[in-house]
DNA sequence: TCAAGATTGATGCAGCTGCATTTATTGGGC
DNA sequence: GCCCAATAAATGCAGCTGCATCAATCTTGA
């Protein structure tokens, strides 16, 4: 190959594209199969969970949940069915609006949250934070956040008790 | 809160955490949905056409590709299966091993990787290329590949024609 | 007031994924 | 040669996802 072909996009950008395709895998696959291991649910019940567990008296519209989440309406539609199968979450009626609903967390949602928490945490320290240094975090985030512009509530929650994902 | 509390992980490392997972699914979906957009398959088809391709003669065994591609034994059968109803590959026997066979790619398969290529690249472009100076994107792939420890083959396909994700 | 449109949430269907199992073939040890 | 573990690939099943659509209710505006 020639000198200095230039390409676009350039050689850089595309690996750097793929590690951040294959290295999110990497890294989230060994997260939840820690989890798994541990015999907990999918990751996606923590952050709802989560969610619940951080509104004002444990309860929330699905619309709301919804954009917390950042995930489709049926998908949160479904995975609130699950939850109150599992009965991590009641439904209560909201009088306001008969279209709606409120999806209020359990004790035993409360519970299950804090206790994936542990799991959850150790999992992030093995499989990143031993890998990283504080400094590196915080550099890691800087170039992440210019490709998505505007991560920004994700720093609130963090502070207390749990990390959403996704 | 006080001063200096450590907390494992570190709100650093979580934040990081929580950017990869959104990041990396905020730009992936953009991609595939401008090759949706373009009328192209998933990426998945582009990944096994790029490594077909790149085979000696056109030809692998799906136990490679499997390697190759980092995914798991039966959706390697299935993806195959999908490509040759598509007529963008064909089974060949395999005289050596009974038990197994030989892919290879048609000329079809060929045009569409390239084609594919096309959109995918200025895709990569839109979404990465443009947010991230080159120097940026190796200090990107530096502190991910401390994730993901080597992810060395990474490397020696890119310089050619198309990029593998996954 | 009431019809038209927007919003909330559920659901039928198709496609994909993972898991476990099955079928066929190979190769190694006795 | 023969048996048995290992390997190659396919597949039935359950669960999840996206898409489109549905029913119920609310809101708006003439």
């Amino acid at each position: 190959m020639g000198v200095a072909m230039k390409r676009r996009p350039s050689s850089e950008v595309t690996a750097a594209w793929i590690r951040l395709m294959r290295i999110r895998s990497r890294v989230l696959d060994a997260v939840e199969l820690d989890l798994k291991k541990a015999g907990f649910p999918p990751l996606a019940w923590y952050d709802a969970l989560l969610e619940l567990s951080r509104a004002p008296s444990g309860e929330m519209r699905p619309v709301e949940l919804e954009k917390q989440m950042l995930i489709p309406q049926y998908s949160t539609s479904r995975l609130i069915e699950r939850l109150v199968d599992e009965g991590l979450a009641v439904r209560r009626e909201c009088k306001i609006d008969k279209r709606g609903q409120f999806v209020e967390i359990t004790e035993a949602g409360r519970e299950l949250q804090k206790k994936m928490w542990s799991a959850y945490s150790a999992a992030i320290e093995k499989h990143v934070g031993s890998k990283l240094s504080d400094a590196d975090a915080v550099r890691l985030c800087g170039l992440l956040d210019r490709l998505g512009c505007s991560c920004d509530e994700a720093e609130a929650g963090v502070a207390r008790d749990g990390a959403p994902a996704r």
